[in-house]
DNA sequence: ACGGGTCGGGACCGTATCGTCCCGACGACT
DNA sequence: AGTCGTCGGGACGATACGGTCCCGACCCGT
């Protein structure tokens, strides 16, 4: 008696978008939890449910999948709104990187991906160029009007005023595995600004 | 014919000091180059000049490997001199911090191990306890002269400060991969003393 | 003089992983 | 109606790694 395959209809001559956002999604889980290097991609097949071909047919390796991946991550940067004062507006951004680095998966990835980096170009590249480039300018937005308002001193440094407005929460979050909560988040942007006016 | 032997006399019913040094040294550079995930047991055997039974001796894994031989990195912790002002104090404090999260074994390594610690608890208490603590009890030190001064309010929240600090200098090498120059912490010193008094 | 524990070296085992290949079933486009 | 490329599934190969074990050589303290 022969084995009865039982299976569900299947695929066409072309990629199936829906597996597709599985597989991201099931990349992302899997990357979370174990980090990029003891990431396996029969784990991902099997927590997408579907097989490992599937996988080669869209990528051509781990890496490339994983950047590829987490790069999309990447895209949702919605501006920062104008509050109309600089304590204000520094204060959403520091809200939108805790939005972000203060999210389950992405900070643990981003924690991850920071030692990966070290070792791999393409995704130090794929950091910097998809995932901070965007978020800087948003930053940069910012700091923009407060000088157009003139709250900000013109001749400031703006690169080093992103760092030491990401850097705290990073650090805090990710380095000393401290929470970050609304007040420490005020309590930065209260510093900030009284560094910077 | 039988294969000759050459090699050269050895060992006596004690570990020996000077393996253990060398075992130590190849471990921090197989770290640096490889990260943790990526060292191999054998690799250190060999980089080291020793068996792989001399690892296994002393150590009973990998994992306990690492985290004693990282957290020795952490003993060399010399007080930040009384330079007699804020921020002379606290320009020290942020050499100290470039000295160590700057030196190209030991910065790599930490931004990997965070990594790592993310899924391995045993290793993110040797980074807070044997790494960060007594770092952090420098800072603080020069937070209390600080306030004895009466340069800077008593009433200031002490852990955020010493976040701010160390922050921007792991943020900026380790996650942007822009060096820091002395100018970098000159500013970022005017900074936290605007900020601060 | 001797025994216990270390030395380098290497064989070995179990396991995990990436990536390839093949299969029968299937469906959209020509 | 046919063709092409996808689908899940699984077998497979090659490799690498952690950890164990054993060996003969060796030396220090008793």
């Amino acid at each position: 008696m022969p084995e009865i395959k039982r299976r569900t209809p299947t695929g066409a001559a072309v990629l199936r978008q829906d597996l597709t956002d599985s597989i991201v999604e099931a990349v992302l889980d899997e990357l979370a939890e174990k980090g990029y290097q003891s990431l396996s991609m029969d784990a991902v097949a099997r927590r997408a449910g579907v097989g490992k071909s599937a996988l080669y047919r869209r990528w051509p390796s781990k890496l490339e999948m994983t950047v590829s991946t987490f790069a999309e991550l990447g895209v949702p940067t919605a501006s920062i709104p104008d509050t109309g004062s600089f304590r204000g507006d520094l204060r959403a951004v520091l809200d939108a990187v805790l939005d972000w680095l203060g999210d389950p998966r992405i900070g643990p990835i981003f924690t991850d991906l920071l030692g990966v980096a070290r070792t791999n170009e393409s995704l130090a590249r794929g950091l910097t160029d998809d995932i901070a480039a965007p978020r800087r300018a948003l930053g940069m937005e910012v700091l923009d009007r407060a000088v157009a308002r003139g709250e900000v001193p013109p001749d400031i440094d703006r690169e080093l005023a992103l760092d030491v407005f990401a850097a705290p929460v990073f650090w805090r979050l990710h380095a000393r595995r401290e929470p970050v909560t609304p007040e420490y988040l005020d309590q930065v942007a209260d510093l900030m600004v009284k560094a910077f006016t």
